[in-house]
DNA sequence: TATAAAATCTGTACTTGATACAGGTTCAAG
DNA sequence: CTTGAACCTGTATCAAGTACAGATTTTATA
C-alpha cells in the first residue's frame, strides 16, 4: 500500500525549503499559478509546482528580481523562449556578481590589515573608506 | 573668484548618485550624521559627507544590511571601542565578508556554465532553465 | 529690487519581497 | 466524535528605500 501524502501548502514548503507563507506570496505576486483546491478549500499541488518553485528560488538565490524571474516565467510558459535572451540576462548577472566579488575581496584583505594593525596596540587610522568610496 | 557652490543635499546626491530622498532617510537612520544647515534649514554637506555616503552604497551593493554597514562605520568612526573590541568585529567582519565571496564566486561560475551550455539560437529546449529546475 | 522658478523643507504614503499574526475552518488520528 | 494540527483569509509588520503634497527658502531673471 502507497502511502498517501496530500500535496498541501505545507507539503510544498517542506519539499522546496520555501517559507509556507511565500508560497501563498507568490501566487498573489503572479509567480505561481491558483492551484486546485480540495473541497474545504486548501490548496492542492503537484511536482510540477514543486519544479517552478524550486526555479523561482533558485532565481533569487542568484538575485533575479520577482520583475525578472516573471520574464523568465513567461518564456518558459510561452513555449517559445529564446534562449539568447535568457543567456543575456545570465551574462549580466554574472558579470554583477563577478565585480562584487573584486570589491568584496578588497575590503576583506583592509579589513583583517586593520585587525593587525590593531594587535599592534595603537588605533588604526582606516583606510576602508578611502578605498570603497573611490 | 572661485565659483561657489553650494553643497546642498542635491549636490550629495549628483556627486554620489545616491538618490536625494535616501540621503534624507539615511540620516533619519543614523548612518549619515545630521549635517549643518543654513540660515533658512537646508542640509549643507562637505566632502567627508561624500566619501561617507560612497562608502555606504558600495556596502548596500555588496550586500550588507544596513545594520552591518552601522557596525562598520562605527568602526571606521572610532573611538567607541577598545582596540581588542575593534578587531575582534572586524575579523567577524572579514569572515563574513568571505562568506559572501565564496557564494558569489559559486554563483558567478553557475552562471556562466549556464550560459556557455546556451548556443544563443532559438533553441526551444534552453539548458538554463532546465538546470534552474532541476 | 521684485518676482518667478527651482530647490529644499517636513511629514506621510507607497513599493518590494517577504514574514507574522489573529480568528475562523478543515482535515485526519485516535 | 472529538480534538489538535494544518490550513484558510485578511491584515500588520519589516527593511530599505522612493514618491508625493504643501510649505518655505534660495537663486536666477526681468
Amino acid at each position: 500500500m502507497v502511502k498517501k501524502e496530500r500535496m498541501t501548502r505545507g507539503w510544498l514548503s517542506r519539499k522546496t525549503g520555501c517559507n509556507i507563507e511565500t508560497i501563498r506570496y507568490y501566487e498573489k505576486a503572479d509567480l505561481m499559478p491558483p492551484p486546485h483546491r480540495s473541497e474545504g478549500g486548501h490548496r492542492l499541488y503537484g511536482p510540477p509546482d514543486v519544479r517552478r518553485l524550486m526555479f523561482i528560488r533558485r532565481c533569487r538565490e542568484l538575485g533575479f528580481s520577482l520583475e525578472e524571474i516573471r520574464g523568465l516565467l513567461k518564456l518558459v510558459d510561452g513555449g517559445e523562449y529564446s534562449c539568447g535572451e535568457v543567456r543575456d540576462m545570465t551574462l549580466a548577472h554574472a558579470d554583477d556578481i563577478h565585480k562584487k566579488v573584486a570589491d568584496l575581496r578588497r575590503m576583506e584583505r583592509i579589513l583583517k590589515k586593520m585587525a593587525a594593525e590593531c594587535d599592534g596596540g595603537d588605533v588604526p587610522d582606516c583606510p576602508i573608506l578611502d578605498v570603497l568610496s573611490a
